[in-house]
DNA sequence: GTGAAAGCGCTAACAG
DNA sequence: CTGTTAGCGCTTTCAC
């Protein structure tokens, strides 16, 4: 079955291919009649244009990437991702772009995956998640001439167009929040040290400390990896502290430390407050009758608005980097305590 | 910054366009030292063929898409998909082909997808989810020509290649089980009843109570939706019926289980035993200390040898639809209560 | 408003 | 073993 062509089209139309082209692109330079003569014959026979053909004449793929670097470990663990993917991909539908996916597990693939990725004729654009700094895949990227949004805080702001989470301001106002109910031992749970993301939110701690005057105690601060396992353990530690609240990086290590919390015979949340980040939906928490107070991070929003960053980068690339940030939301649920503090 | 182009590359090679391509194409038919000082030039200019144009004159993208209907609504609730999707980029990357991804969320978006889906040009083949039987926008991927393996099995076999998880059969070995360690009276949380997953888990319960010669009980039946709640649901449901086992056709329900049975004052494995499907790594136990017997599916395997039997049902089209079927394993844990009765 | 013609950058016979 | 010659199917000036 030979595939049908522009040249089919035009034929049993009675038209030139040129003419036939301008209809398929919605040109205005087509009279109605024949604009409709020549849809009825698409329709018809079902054509579609050939997308290889397109792309080579008109320089454009009308296709995107998103590329996850190795350092990305956590993807496939983290319902972040899917989230975040469903998100970019909604997007892309909306936009007629077709979404292209670069997972890296090693550093072999990311070598191979390198060309593909920057090769033209393939990508217009792509979307480069965040990983640890100073990933050598991302550094390539960044140094090509590639249209490009990076997911997260750059390094160094101003090379690159990027779009992030509100970190500092949403950790802030979740720790301000349990200063303002009266905790005094705020302890913390951050991520890993290479993450910025976790930088931030424990950047948002010390801000809100400050703010209220506060001292730092070094002693209520751990480091986990995100994980459930690791708040756990995180939480084991920061017990013998006494912390009167603790403020986790994720929600995955904020159920891991109320697991710890009530293992040890405290109460949450009038022993101990706990507040997470994330607020992803599909997480299972480990004391169904106790909602976790957190920070929500409007993951789904924030793929899409990374898709509509791309394309105006993609659109009008004189304009130079851009950056963008999405604003969270403290949700105020069982686990801060609000309603022992203010029986308002 | 005009990209290179096979031409430039000829011209400082001092050779023609045709052996630039054959160098690049690993063709046999080069001189050695005119190719080592065509890799050389090409090395030094960072120079990578177009890819639309490529494919427009060889008729191959190398590009395979994975199509997810909107009936797959658990897509990003579920960390099945994740994890599959993993394997399919993974096998991607080895076989040298880029991946497309074509995510659905309403039947709008099926409508106005398929015509990028199955525009030439833009795939060479494609790998559909399995979602609810009947789905319309896989009706009609069904009956188009393009190359494509079906995930998951499919209604009326025979018509198109497939593979699919040993449902049937895992799920018998899960159940053959607890009839060999004394359990008389089984329960089963089954999925969706549009669910081919799921039907066939449920046959294989039913198999393997009719090997055993036990009869069976409508009333140790219930239709959950995969997820922890509605497992929970449906085991409050059926204690009523005072099982002394439940087998499950997911984990997350075995865990929802899980929860009622403790909630009941009922000890797992002594008074009820447990048995899931799937062995998912990024559940959250409920109980920490209680693993959870079940069917592992391989699902990255699945993934992997998905991709690979579509890239041979693209490369020989005559060989007509091909089957594959993986086989599970059961994971004997301490749910089931083997050490209780086998104290061998 | 419409058609002719010239590519887009590559692959693949076909000669030599 | 290498170069010449046609396209692949579409977009896009440029005339008319």
């Amino acid at each position: 079955m030979a595939e049908l062509t522009l040249e089919d089209i035009a034929t049993t139309a009675g038209v030139s291919r040129s003419t036939v082209s301008r209809v398929l692109n919605h040109q205005p330079n087509v009279r109605a009649d024949v604009r409709e003569r020549v849809w009825a014959v698409i329709q018809q026979t079902g054509y579609h244009p050939n997308a290889a053909a397109r792309t080579l004449a008109s320089q454009r793929s009308w296709m995107i990437g998103l590329v996850l670097p190795k350092s990305v470990g956590t993807f496939f663990s983290d319902p972040y991702f899917p989230q975040l993917t469903r998100g970019i991909a909604q997007a892309c539908n909306q936009n007629e772009y077709t979404l292209g996916l670069f997972i890296m597990d090693s550093r072999e693939e990311e070598e191979k995956l390198y060309p593909r990725i920057s090769r033209t004729g393939l990508l217009d654009g792509i979307l480069v998640q965040a990983g640890s700094t100073g990933d050598h895949l991302v550094e390539r990227l960044l140094n090509s001439t590639m249209p490009m949004v990076y997911l997260g805080r750059p390094l160094k702001l101003q090379s690159v167009s990027f779009i992030d989470v509100a970190n500092i301001s949403g950790a802030k106002k979740a720790v301000s929040h349990l200063i303002h109910l009266g905790r005094k031992r705020i302890a913390h749970i951050s991520g890993p040290t290479l993450s910025t993301a976790a930088i931030d939110r424990t950047q948002g701690y010390l801000d809100a400390l400050a703010e209220a005057g506060m001292p730092v105690d070094t002693g209520l601060i751990r480091h986990g990896d995100f994980t459930e396992s690791s708040g756990f353990e995180c939480m084991q530690q920061l017990l013998a502290a006494h912390p009167d609240a603790v403020f986790t990086a994720s929600d995955a290590m904020a159920y891991g430390a109320m697991r710890a919390i009530t293992s040890q015979g405290l109460s949450i949340p009038a022993e101990v407050a706990v507040v997470g980040f994330d607020d992803l939906p599909t997480l299972q928490p480990p004391l169904p009758d106790l909602a976790l107070t957190t920070v929500r991070q409007p993951i789904h929003e924030f793929g899409m608005q990374a898709v509509q960053l791309l394309i105006e980068v993609m659109d009008s690339p004189a304009a130079g980097p851009q950056g963008r940030t999405i604003e969270t939301e403290l949700l105020i649920r069982d686990t801060c305590g609000s309603h022992l503090a203010c029986p308002v």
